[in-house]
DNA sequence: CCCTGATTCGC
DNA sequence: GCGAATCAGG
């Protein structure tokens, strides 16, 4: 892929409207986010709020024979949206940077442990059992670890599969 | 573990 | 100019 007008002018726009890297690589298609925040910083346009400080590092004497297999499962190809000069599709990805202020300690209930879950980044191996009242503040995903392969932890994966003469009896 | 952006450097 | 690999941090 290469950097046409339009694809730096959806970088620029995306990237100020404070989306992250990945994010926007995922919108673009083609390109992974290294690509992105390569090109972002080519475009002299870094500055954007704070996310990791930049306190003039100067590490990198990398080559000299690497030494590490190639294990990196690419993340390309996604859900592609392919409406390219609409501005509907940005509804859906939404990472508004600021409500995650609402987060509040996840113990407030009945969940014994907790995870950080530092926002709403639900992942494969994050348990999404929802918690708490989807239209109030208060709600926010378990994100614990789940099981392999599970959607839930194993604390919320008891409750949701609940063996069938159990939950006969609770009706 | 997941993620974030920042930097370096071979291409 | 490009972006993978790496680093540094949350």
């Amino acid at each position: 892929m290469n950097w046409t007008d339009e694809r730096v002018e959806t970088l620029r726009k995306l990237w100020a409207e404070g989306l992250s890297a990945s994010q926007i690589a995922a919108q673009l298609g083609g390109v992974s986010r290294n690509a992105v925040i390569g090109k972002v910083h080519r475009l002299k346009l870094s500055s954007r709020g704070r996310a990791t400080a930049a306190p003039a590092r100067q590490k990198k004497a990398q080559g000299a024979g690497g030494g590490k297999s190639v294990t990196r499962s690419a993340t390309v190809t996604r859900t592609v949206t392919t409406s390219i000069g609409a501005t509907a599709l940005q509804q859906q990805f939404d990472a508004e940077p600021v409500a995650r202020q609402y987060l509040r300690p996840v113990e407030n209930v009945v969940v014994p442990i907790s995870r950080r879950l530092q926002l709403v980044q639900l992942n494969e191996r994050t348990c999404k059992w929802p918690n708490g009242d989807p239209l109030s503040e208060d709600f926010h995903f378990c994100g614990n670890d789940s099981a392999e392969s599970g959607p839930y932890c194993t604390y919320h994966a008891k409750i949701a599969f609940q063996p069938a003469s159990e939950r006969r009896r609770s009706r």
